[in-house]
DNA sequence: TGGATGACCTACA
DNA sequence: CTGTAGGCCATCC
C-alpha cells in the first residue's frame, strides 16, 4: 500500500496533470476535474490541491466552479487578475461569469 | 484520533 | 435571487 505522502503526491499529481492540460482560452470546473480524478464526490479537495499549486505554473485561473463563477479569484493575490487572464485568452463573460456553454473544456480521464 | 478548514456541489425553502 | 443544510474528501493542528 501507499504511504500517506505517496497518496498525497499521487492525488496532487492527478489534479496537476489535468489542470496542466487545459487548453488556451478554455476553462473547466472543479467538479469535472474531481470526476476525472476519481473523486467526483469531493470537488473541494481539488480546490485544496490548487491551493497548494497556486505558487506553481499551473493555469489555475482556468478552473471555475460549476456555475462559471470565479470563486477562486480571491486566492490569486489580485481579485481582478483571474478575470483579466481569462478575458485576455478570449474567454467570454456573461454577467460576471464565464460562458461555460462556449468555453467549457471537458478533461479526459486519466489512464 | 478527532475536530476544524476549504478555490465545491446539490437540494430545498 | 438569497440563505440554509447536508455531504463529500484531503489536509492541518
Amino acid at each position: 500500500m501507499k504511504n500517506v505522502s505517496d497518496r498525497h503526491e499521487d492525488f496532487f499529481d492527478r489534479v496537476y496533470k489535468i489542470v496542466e492540460k487545459i487548453p488556451y482560452g478554455k476553462v473547466t470546473t472543479y467538479g469535472l476535474i474531481a470526476e476525472k480524478c476519481g473523486i467526483k464526490s469531493s470537488a473541494r479537495t481539488v480546490g485544496w490541491a490548487l491551493n497548494k499549486a497556486k505558487f506553481s505554473n499551473l493555469p489555475c485561473h482556468r478552473v471555475v466552479n460549476r456555475n462559471g463563477e470565479l470563486t477562486g479569484k480571491l486566492h490569486f493575490g489580485q481579485p481582478e487578475l483571474m478575470e483579466l487572464l481569462l478575458k485576455s485568452e478570449g474567454v467570454m463573460f456573461i454577467d460576471g461569469r464565464v460562458d461555460l456553454s462556449k468555453n467549457l473544456w471537458i478533461p479526459r480521464k486519466l489512464s
